[in-house]
DNA sequence: CCAAAATTTCTTGTCGACAAATAATATACA
DNA sequence: TGTATATTATTTGTCGACAAGAAATTTTGG
């Protein structure tokens, strides 16, 4: 076995190690190819991406501003972990985001924005219609990441997005029992919250969205009750 | 010339480096001592701390995440500007954080909280007292703050600290022209608040918060808008 | 005298190395 | 044999140095 390095990798300009670190890192602790709590090592990443810790260690400060790595002083970081006592917390603050930034794109949105969502949602649809759970995860973040951006408010779409991820990698872990079916709903009422942004009806805009932020939440707290019995069991 | 090291000051912590920068380059950025698009030199700070480059950049990183000072790649680094134009978001967000915050206090405080919180009422009412401004925004934050952390939901008081903090910044610029006599108001607003919340009125928190939001925006834009005159006449 | 190119200066991004702090292991002693 | 102590190993936090990019300056050519 012989270590000759075949690859066409070491191309890589000034300033992008931090980013593709960051990025990369961000994308395997959301998709729960680092589950929580893995241990994190700097050098061993330092050797994987050919590049010295330091640029790592900018990464990893990143992550942890954004509360995805822990990091104990002194002593090792690791994949933070998801909070499952305080989930309720977690579902306070999705519904009102939902409901706010929903609100928002019915007030502030322009034209191309709705081009921007409704291509989203065919590709949410089209997930449905593969009964691809992953897929619907991610189609269905970005759908409504992209209806926060037509509301331009960046304090929402920030904590949003953060909401967005965070839920991300809840279902990742329960998402071998997704319910394939009751999701074709979703696409109903996902039409139904692009017609009355594009009505410009604020109101109903609001009910919609908390109609939908809660038919989400009660989809995700069955999940998690279906496997907590089964963790009874165990 | 010996260059004997007189100094009682080396004496430093091992992991105490990037947080002491980090505090203080906070501090001096929401306080104005750096005011917005003031230059940020890593070398200048690396000898002003007498640590090296690197603890400092870790800083200027959560800095950056945060959203205090922006970094142009391969270019300097200077402290964010204050977003005028957009301004209606930041209210936007504020008053929405005030209302939640508040209504999350009422269901969720437990007594000690009610402890903490009227103790900064006091401080609050003393600043208003002494017509000291800077201590007035100062404790109506952490009076607010302290409430949101009785609700207990640390999604929204990740998003309402950033908020009081940037409207902190904002105040500080306008500070000289503050009106002295209205805010004896938000010292009777604040008592009804800690009202409200004791007596576990979600509904009422929630409408009372959201006047007093009103009120504090309305003073802010009032502010502004003498300001924005004195600017046209130049 | 002016504009384009070359050079210098300055700042940032990255590196390899070292020392402190902690964890793991081995040793001594009752 | 069990526990306390000493030693080693591993990992983090920090450092000084160097090279790449961009701005400032100088030089060159018209």
């Amino acid at each position: 076995m012989t270590d000759i390095e075949t690859g066409p990798i070491p191309e890589r300009k000034r300033g992008s190690g931090v980013k593709m670190v960051y990025d990369l890192l961000r994308d395997e602790i959301l998709d729960l190819v680092l589950p929580p709590g893995s241990p994190i090592d700097e050098v061993q990443l330092a050797e994987r991406f050919k590049m010295s810790r330091t640029p790592i260690r900018e990464a990893l400060v990143r992550l942890a501003g954004e509360g995805l790595i822990d990091t104990l002083p002194n002593r090792s970081t690791m994949v933070a972990n998801i909070d499952f006592l305080n989930m309720h917390t977690f579902f306070d603050a999705l519904v009102l985001m939902y409901r706010v930034t929903t609100k928002l794109a019915a007030q502030y949105h322009r034209p191309e924005d709705l081009k921007v969502i409704r291509a989203h949602q065919v590709e949410f649809a089209a997930a449905v219609q593969a009964q691809d759970a992953l897929a619907m995860i991610a189609t269905n973040a970005a759908f409504h990441s992209a209806i926060a951006d037509a509301g331009r408010n960046t304090y929402f779409t920030g904590l949003f997005n953060r909401l967005l991820d965070e839920g991300r990698r809840m279902l990742r872990l329960y998402y071998q029992s997704y319910d394939d079916r009751l999701p074709q709903r979703f696409v109903q009422e996902h039409d139904d919250i692009i017609a009355v942004i594009a009505n410009r009806d604020v109101e109903e805009a609001d009910r919609l969205a908390r109609l939908h932020a809660e038919q989400i939440v009660q989809q995700i707290q069955k999940l998690f009750a279906r496997e907590d019995r089964l963790d009874m069991a165990l």
